[in-house]
DNA sequence: CTCATTGTTTAGTATTATTTAACAATAAGA
DNA sequence: TCTTATTGTTAAATAATACTAAACAATGAG
C-alpha cells in the first residue's frame, strides 16, 4: 500500500471538505477516496475524520496529521527538485581519470576553459598511466588513449591521435635521416613503455599495420620522458603527437618520414554507465571533443 | 510505484554498501532491490550508485538524496508515533454533548473526577436538551437518556434510570397520597416536555406498559424545573430519579406509589464510529459507566 | 415527499509488486 | 590458470493491490 498516496488522498479530502471534491481534484473515484482514508485510518489506528453521508468534520488527530503530512510531502518535492537542479547544473564535483603526459599537455588547458566558463565546477583530475577501475575508485569519467580491452564500460570516441617517429637535428646530423622504418632496428631508441605491444613499434602502410623491432636503448613508462629522451640527440622517439608538438614547433625535434602513413590510436572518453548522466559529465565529454578537434584540425 | 518504498531500498542500499546485504535486511530478494533502484533512478531521472556485479559507489547525486531521504523517512516515523500517543494517552480536548439537568446534577460529579485525575485533559461539556447533530457540531461524545431514534450512531448502554412519582408532603397533606397511577388523571401535574410522549407518562405495570394522561397544569422543559414545581406543593412531577433524589433525601420531596413498578428509561453513551476511538473518548466512556452504576447502585 | 448528492460497499478488472530462476561479470582460492 | 562462489541484472510467472463501476443507504434541498 502506498502510503504517500493516502496521505496525498488524505490531505486533498481535509482541504477540500469533501470526498467527492478530493476525488475531483485528484482525478480518481470517490470509491476509492473512500477507501484511501480508511486504510490510512487502519494503518495510524487513529480515527483522523468524523464523517456522516452528507457532513464530515477532522478530529484533532486529523488536523494535527494533516499539517505534519503536507510538510512532508511537501519535503519530498523540494528534495526531488534540488535533487534535478544538482544533476542538470554545472555545480559540484567531477572527478576525472587521465594517463599522465596526456593531462598535463592536453586536459590542462582543456579544463582550464571549463572551469572559468563555470566556476561552481570542482574538478578532481588524477593522472595515473596504470589502468584505473572507474567504479572503485569513484571516477564519474575517464580519458583512455589506445584501443581498449574489453569491458562494460561505455565508450565514446573522441577522434584519434598520430603517432610520430621524432630525432633531435643534432641526432640527422650525425646518423643521417632513416629512409625506412626498417632502419630502426639499427638506429638508437627510446621506447614508451605504456603502449601495448611490449618492444615493438607499429606502422601503418596500405592499410596494412606493421610491427617493427627498434634498437632498444632505454625504456621508460611516459611520453613526454620518451620525448625530452630525443630532445637530448642521442635516440628516436615514437611518441604520440600531442607530446611533441611544442617540440616540433620549436624546432627542437623534427619528424622523421613525414610520408609514411603513421599508426593512429584511437582518444575515447569512458564513463562507467549510460543512462542518467549527468551534466557535468555529459558537458565535460562534449567540451572535451570539441577541444580535441579544434587541437587535431 | 510506492515512491516510500524504493527510497526504503536506496537507504538499506547506501546503508549497506551491497543490494544483497540490502535486501537481507529488509528480507527481500536481491532481484527486487535492484529494480526498486532502477525504479528510483529513472524517476528521479539522476544516477545514484554506480555499480558493475562486484563494486558499487554512491553518486554526488546519492549521498545528497540518501541524507534528506533518510530525514524524510525519519519524520514519517515520528509522526506516527507522535499521532499514536497523541490519540491514546489522555491529552488534549473532548467535546461532550448531553442534557441539561442530567449534565448540572450527574455529570459535572463525575467529569471533576476524570478531569483532577488527569490535568491534561481539557473537557468542553455542551448542555442542551435539544438532539445535536454530533458530527457537524464536532463533539466527539454524546450523553441520550431515553430511547435512541434510528440513526447511524453507535450506542453504548449505561444503564437504566427510575421513573418516580413526587410530590412535596405539603401536597399529601392537602390532596392526601394517591392509591393508583389512574387517580393522576384528577390531581394537579407538572410535565416535562423532553419526554417522548407528549401529555402522557408510561408506567410499568405486569411488564407491560400503561399510558396515563395527567391533569396537566404545567408543562416545562426541563426535568429540574418540574422537580422544582413539585415542590411548592402545587403539583406531582413525573422525573428521573437523578433529577430528585437530593430532594428526597431532605424529605422536600416524597416518592408516590413506591411499591408500582416504575418504568425505567435507558442511558446511553453515543458516538459517531465505532473504530479507532481515542482513549480520550474511551476513559470518559468507562469512567461514566462506572460512576453510573456506583451512583444507581 | 421526491430528488439529487453524499460516502460506503462489493465485485470485477487492471496494474503493480515480488519471487524464482537463469544469466553475465568478477574476485578469491586452489 | 582454472574453478568456485558471489554479485547485480533480466525475464517470465505469480501474488498482491489499486482502481473502477455499479448498486446502496443516508440525508439535505426544494
Amino acid at each position: 500500500m502506498d502510503k504517500l498516496n493516502l496521505m496525498t488522498s488524505f490531505i486533498a479530502v481535509a482541504e477540500e471538505g469533501s470526498f467527492t471534491a478530493a476525488a475531483n481534484r485528484l482525478g480518481k473515484t470517490k470509491a476509492l477516496i473512500s477507501t484511501h482514508i480508511s486504510q490510512l485510518e487502519d494503518l495510524l489506528n487513529v480515527r483522523l475524520l468524523i464523517r456522516s453521508t452528507r457532513s464530515m468534520q477532522i478530529t484533532s488527530e486529523g488536523q494535527s496529521y494533516y499539517e505534519q503530512a503536507k510538510k512532508i510531502l511537501d519535503d519530498i518535492i523540494t528534495l526531488e527538485a534540488q535533487l534535478l537542479h544538482e544533476s542538470q547544473s554545472l555545480v559540484g564535483r567531477l572527478r576525472i581519470s587521465a594517463p599522465t603526459t596526456f593531462g598535463e599537455l592536453v586536459l590542462m588547458p582543456c579544463i582550464a576553459e571549463l572551469t572559468s566558463a563555470n566556476p561552481e565546477l570542482k574538478i578532481e583530475l588524477f593522472l595515473n598511466d596504470r589502468f584505473v577501475d572507474l567504479i572503485s575508485e569513484g571516477f564519474d569519467v575517464a580519458l583512455r588513449i589506445g584501443n581498449l580491452a574489453d569491458s562494460s564500460l561505455i565508450a565514446r570516441p573522441a577522434g584519434f591521435t598520430q603517432m610520430l617517429l621524432c630525432a633531435s637535428p643534432e641526432f640527422i646530423d650525425h646518423y643521417g635521416e632513416p629512409e625506412s622504418i626498417h632502419q630502426l632496428a639499427d638506429l638508437p631508441c627510446v621506447f614508451d613503455t605504456n603502449h601495448r605491444h611490449a618492444g615493438s613499434w607499429s606502422f601503418t602502410q596500405d592499410k596494412q599495420v606493421v610491427e617493427v623491432k627498434p634498437n632498444i636503448t632505454v625504456r621508460v613508462n611516459s611520453a613526454l620522458a620518451s620525448a625530452n629522451m630525443a630532445r637530448t640527440g642521442r635516440v628516436i622517439a615514437y611518441c604520440p603527437e600531442f607530446a611533441v608538438r611544442a617540440m616540433l614547433e620549436k624546432g627542437e625535434l623534427i619528424s622523421l618520414l613525414p610520408h609514411e602513413r603513421k599508426y593512429q590510436i584511437p582518444v575515447n572518453v569512458i564513463y562507467p554507465h549510460r543512462q542518467h548522466l549527468s551534466t557535468r559529465v555529459t558537458t565535460f565529454t562534449q567540451h572535451f571533443i570539441d577541444y580535441w578537434h579544434r587541437m587535431a584540425g
